[in-house]
DNA sequence: AACTATTTATAAGA
DNA sequence: TTCTTATAAATAGTT
């Protein structure tokens, strides 16, 4: 199309291929865009010239980095795709995790407890009970350093 | 071009913009060989129908991931490894919640004093000793539905 | 899938 | 470079 036919091989002159190059890819980007519009299309296109020089395309709604992601889950395996889906597990299972820690600790603060049966929550005064002791009698352990058995000083080891 | 202009706006009638889509596609895919061969440029192109199909052009000499590499290099940013390193944070950052959690419970059940300070164990104890009142109350007012204010089956109401 | 009347892209020239 | 235009190529509607 033009003033005359070509022959479709590499275009030795240089400045006429970066001519070329410039009008071609105006070209094809615009027919992407045609083609994301008409056709409801998801289209990414990157390219670089025999310059070094890079132009990119992508349709409305998504990026660049969007399309390829779905490529290779359309291709199927990808080491990218499994590690990052094995990632998006592990932080869904800590979340769900988290969130259960946090219960635990509400029910152990007297908070939400509507959910709990009775048998549950006779269970949880036993165990709030005898943490309760444990409590107690650690803090009366600090408060009366003569009856501590493991640290030297209180002991007054006179190991010099 | 055709036998009559059309408006660049979404194709309604599912066939066609089928039709158009395949004949569109493969005029794209020829541009994109013609640029590469006559400009000696690199393209990579991905393309999603709006059935979900895909299909791609790649220059020869590489292939979809090398020009997508080059693409990562030439704009500076690596959009994947940025992703990846987010989400190591995010999960690291979890994972230390979790363990302060998981810390705190067994605090509130009685294990791992020797880290507190007296007048932490003093407020542990008396956050336990409210717990444990709450728990017990609660366990009351399940054993003992006459006191329950909020059901009207308990009260007995003959509202009928 | 082919066909073809038109529109669109672009090679070469200005 | 950017614009122009003759011509090649693409494609919309049809079969």
């Amino acid at each position: 199309m033009g003033r005359g036919k070509i022959e479709i091989k590499r275009i030795e002159n240089a400045t006429n291929r970066q001519v070329t190059y410039s009008k071609r890819r105006s070209g094809i980007m615009k027919k992407a865009r045609e083609l994301t519009v008409l056709c409801d299309a998801q289209v990414a296109i990157i390219m670089f010239s025999s310059t070094g020089k890079y132009h990119e395309f992508c349709s409305t709604g998504t990026d660049i980095k969007g399309i390829f992601d779905r490529y290779q889950q359309a291709i199927g395996t990808s080491l990218w795709i499994e590690q990052y889906e094995n990632m998006q597990r592990t932080l869904s299972h800590l979340k769900d995790i988290n969130r259960n820690l946090r219960t635990e600790i509400r029910q152990r603060m007297g908070e939400d407890l509507d959910a709990l049966e009775f048998e549950e929550l006779r269970d949880l005064e036993q165990n709030v009970d005898a943490a309760l002791k444990e409590v107690r009698q650690r803090k009366f352990m600090l408060a009366s350093p003569m009856v501590d058995l493991y640290s030297s000083r209180s002991l007054g080891y006179t190991e010099y």
